[in-house]
DNA sequence: GTTTTTGTTTACCAGCCGGTCAACAATCAT
DNA sequence: ATGATTGTTGACCGGCTGGTAAACAAAAAC
């Protein structure tokens, strides 16, 4: 086998192996896994780290997809078309299994990870969103989006990663989905109509976005 | 120092220790943190596997507040009220930084405590939820739920979990939060209503849960 | 067909870690 | 005070684990 077949099949073995048992797993036995000895390994990458930062950037570099924020740009297609569109890419081709328990495993030891993944998100996703939310109910608003609609966009996206964590890390079924490797279509449509609806419900029309009389006593500050 | 005081030391400084560093972490920097040799511990806690079953029950077991299925249940209430009041204590008292820690580091690997959870929230709290969704749009249906409304309510409960898991997992701030152990109680308002709206919207009066022309293309199965 | 290079394994080291045990300190009953 | 009981520690064991290095195998080069 060649050198870079090999080290091939070692990297996306401890993508497998590490994404199940943690960054903790020993090379034993994902080298036993691979069908190698531990110590070949070390042949293929200096340290443990080594390997570790390789699956990183194999994991989640490439998994988002530029034409998205095209996606979200085009200014021929309605707002709810394109959130429904976008999220069915997203919650199918980058929630996936390595990518969420990776995710959650960074998460909860060293923040580098989810820190550069949360910056991509709140720098070329979240603006968009809510833009096309606001062109949902008729605002053209440019403005910082306020911390009400943006934790009720928090609230969208956070339900489809709940979806994954609940597959893949808690290993419980989602009803909806006939094929398993997959989200149902009409789970994310409903979710951004049901969104969307929300919003216009939450922040009326454009006039209102500045200040409303809240429909409850407000809450002090 | 008493032994039940020192047990209740150990056990408090277990809680902390573990959601902070994971069920790997080990007994000699646990005991260092509370001030005792590790070998101490064995005097309290026959094994490892001992000492974290404990901290599991302890973390677990009495988060559930039985008055909770009281308030869900209570008639005089309008749903949204009842739906707003429950997710504020629950996100307050539940979804604690240990709680959440420990939860995620069980569901990534064994899944026995995230399996318990679950079913407690399938078995008392969803049905209840369901119900009083049914009810703000005037259905009084007792059928059980269907799995299009089941994901939207996944959504609105998922929808908080991310929150939880923004915060002290991935280490996000959340903005919207004056207090930083709390989540504002305008959040958890806007999200219910937006929710309820949402479900009126896409299931509509009780007559169209049954059949329902959708307004885009049905997806095949 | 020998030498060189490259891929791979076996054997080992050093430090870590769950767990044990004998010794030691502190409390308490008598 | 003396002895028994209880709380606590230091020292150790054995197995595991990241990492190393020498030996070995299999091509490749000449």
């Amino acid at each position: 086998m060649g050198v870079v077949e090999r080290e091939r099949q070692i990297l996306d073995g401890a993508i497998g192996f590490f994404s199940e048992k943690g960054l903790d797993g020993q090379l034993r036995d994902l080298g036993r896994s691979v069908g190698v000895t531990h110590a070949l390994l070390y042949h293929y990458f200096p340290t443990k780290q080594a390997l570790i930062d390789r699956v990183y950037t194999e994991v989640f570099e490439g998994r988002w997809n530029p034409h998205w924020e095209a996606l979200l740009d085009d200014r021929q297609r309605s707002p709810e078309d394109k959130l429904t569109a976008f999220y069915d890419e997203y919650v199918n081709l980058t929630l996936t299994r390595e990518f969420v328990r990776i995710l959650v495993f960074s998460g909860l030891t060293d923040h580098t990870i989810t820190d550069r993944f949360f910056s991509l998100l709140r720098e070329r996703l979240f603006p968009r969103l809510i833009r096309e939310t606001r062109r949902f109910r008729g605002s053209t608003s440019r403005a910082k989006p306020n911390e009400r609609e943006l934790e009720l966009l928090m609230g969208l996206h956070g339900g489809f990663f709940y979806i994954t964590m609940r597959r893949w890390i808690y290993g419980q079924g989602v009803a909806s989905d006939s094929a398993p490797e997959r989200f149902s279509q009409a789970l994310v449509r409903d979710r951004v109509r049901g969104y969307l609806v929300a919003s216009r419900e939450l922040f009326g029309d454009p006039a209102a976005e500045q200040a409303r009389p809240p429909q409850a006593e407000q809450v002090p500050a």
